[in-house]
DNA sequence: GTCTATAATCAGATAGAC
DNA sequence: GTCTATCTGATTATAGAC
């Protein structure tokens, strides 16, 4: 254990994961993402996933498999685009407190954005029937975020962290848990707690000690 | 603000939340149990649950007012016992390290049960299409886990929390967030991390500083 | 490639016998 | 109260015209 390697390897979304698709195989997508997101997968029908995007349902059968294939389709994209937004603009770089301030904000702002609750809820509800969505999932935004932090952690020594892979767990999973009980939940009409005490929070309990 | 008194109400479950039921109702439920939380919302059908209940469809009709009737039903007994298996034993007193070991550990130990997640998912899932449970979920299995805390807090000044409700926050979201990404996202297969890893580092923050 | 029309099945909910 | 049988509408998926 002599050189700063990550302990956990990432995966990262390669080219394959990106698949381009034709003009009108983006009008059933994007018809397709407003159901889905709204009805769940068993909710969605073939019928109105058609009627939104404008076209016939033959035509959607022709450019996707079947209903599996449409679904698992539409949330490997969505999936693949959250990441790219989360991560793309983001170099850890920087003095601590800044940056973990400036990291917050950001993973919070694009987690608790309405059509990212959606994606949320939708993949956690259908993590039985598609494990595999549930793990890419996992992969790319969750496992991401933390690999980050850990890596800016484990090269910053003087933070005093013997384990920045745990802090990393707790720091990150602080965020998405207030996302879920905030947004999910509906703890914003019952309990509230405001976005900055939150973050201010956990940047004391992180740094300063 | 010079008494020490919560900064947020909590509602807890009365009586009129615990409805007991005929035994032909308890195997109804019992029935229903498997095949909501193995299929969703809308991919369980009645028949399916009249099978698995061993009743005839009508039975279940005349029992319960409809689909939802019975799925609502269903969902808030399971919330109210978890609730109560979740609180009922804990009092929160003792050393701070102790007692806060305990509470994760008992708490960890409640969610992280198969069923537990089973009915976490489903709820997140259905969170839109009946928020109303979303929100006796919330308030029960969450709230009132940061509210234990918070209160013990509140009332352990030696500990220096200028912000106990936050850390409550932060404490209890860290724990669950760790369960949805172990068992939901599959984390425990890609990313692995040990439950006393968590724990410690948790500790670690809030009280050794 | 795209559409209209249709097949085959299954859903939630009810009627009526016992 | 409970069951069997049934109704009505919606669902996935396909066939065949253009």
């Amino acid at each position: 254990m002599s050189k700063l390697v990550p302990s956990t390897e990432i995966v990262l979304p390669t080219k394959a994961d990106f698949p381009s698709y034709t003009p009108k195989q983006e009008a059933i997508l994007q018809g397709a993402v407003q159901v889905f997101l709204r009805c769940g997968y068993a909710g969605t029908s073939m019928d109105r996933v058609a009627a939104e995007a404008g076209v016939s349902k033959q035509t959607i059968y022709s450019h996707f498999q079947d209903k599996e294939g449409l679904f698992t389709a539409l949330m490997e994209r969505m999936t693949i685009r959250r990441f790219q937004a989360l991560f793309h603009t983001e170099t850890l770089c920087g003095e601590p407190e800044a940056l973990l301030r400036r990291f917050a904000e950001t993973y919070l702002t694009q987690i608790a954005d309405k059509e990212y609750v959606a994606l949320f809820q939708l993949i956690i509800g259908e993590s039985a029937r598609f494990p595999e969505l549930a793990k890419l999932y996992g992969r790319t935004v969750i496992q991401q975020g933390r690999h980050l932090m850990s890596d800016y952690f484990r090269h910053h020594p003087e933070l005093g962290f013997t384990d920045p892979e745990a802090i990393a767990h707790i720091f990150v999973g602080s965020l998405v848990s207030y996302v879920v009980a905030q947004e999910i939940f509906y703890g914003n009409e019952t309990s509230p707690l405001s976005r900055d005490r939150l973050i201010e929070n956990l940047l004391n309990l992180v740094l300063h000690r």
